[in-house]
DNA sequence: CGTCAACATAGACATTTATCTAAATAAGAG
DNA sequence: CTCTTATTTAGATAAATGTCTATGTTGACG
């Protein structure tokens, strides 16, 4: 018990950039309050078109994408603008104007913090 | 155009057991067919009390836990059971019973799928 | 200013979902 | 078989959600 505050060292396998959300979901059970936050983000993910949206902006050349550049994937415009805007208040998009268009792009850290959630967990078996 | 069947390293990144889901969110948009069955998994995880109950089971000492030991949510124990069917039905747990209890465990494969379309797709930028 | 194009907002509507209570099923103890 | 405990199923209900059409806003271009 001497060496409590010294060695920030306990959580080696968190890269740079991540945001500071929540330990893997292995590690130890979620409060009310992280199971809130964090669930808003698991659940903008959770429907398929708002997921295409997402991936048709990340795969995107240059890491984001303007609205037209993705509003194929089978449902009106409105609603392609209800869930660019709903990924965005999750946190997970993005959205600047230049000119005509509107460009969304990814939270890298974001993503990374939920993907630690999942895969630091993975081999606690 | 001499090893196409040879060498499967093209994807070094995905460890063993993970299941074949899904390529990384940032590598090319996901079809109609792949984000309806992965939005489904992402859904599962997209409520605060489902969320709490799989990191109750993924926590818990040797990857498992029976009903008894996390149906502490706030929520009604039929509520628990239901949560547990709809984590079970997203293949993201699997039941077992023993004797007088029921217990669950994760489904690790499905966990690390869900966490490298996340994580192998960040460095995009 | 007027018009067109890109995108967002507002409101309506049908479906899904999270939750509860009540009842059913499963298994062990006596 | 009966009683008790653990868990699931059934049915009801209020709230949330995804979608649409119609309209508003913003910026570029004559």
């Amino acid at each position: 018990m001497s060496n409590i505050k010294a060695l920030p060292l306990l959580e080696p396998e968190v890269p740079e950039g991540v945001a500071p959300c929540c330990p893997p979901l292995t590690e130890r059970p979620l409060t009310a309050e992280e199971a809130e936050r964090t669930a808003a983000m698991f659940k903008a993910l959770g429907d398929p078109v708002r997921l295409r949206l997402f991936s048709l902006v990340a795969s995107h050349e240059g890491g984001e994408a303007c609205v037209c550049d993705i509003s194929d994937v089978g449902v009106s415009q409105p609603t392609v603008s209800h869930h660019l805007k709903k990924l965005k208040e999750a946190g997970l998009l993005s959205s600047e104007r230049r000119g005509t268009w509107v460009y969304y792009r990814v939270e890298p850290s974001v993503m990374a913090a939920m993907g630690q959630m999942l895969t630091a967990a993975a081999p606690a078996a």
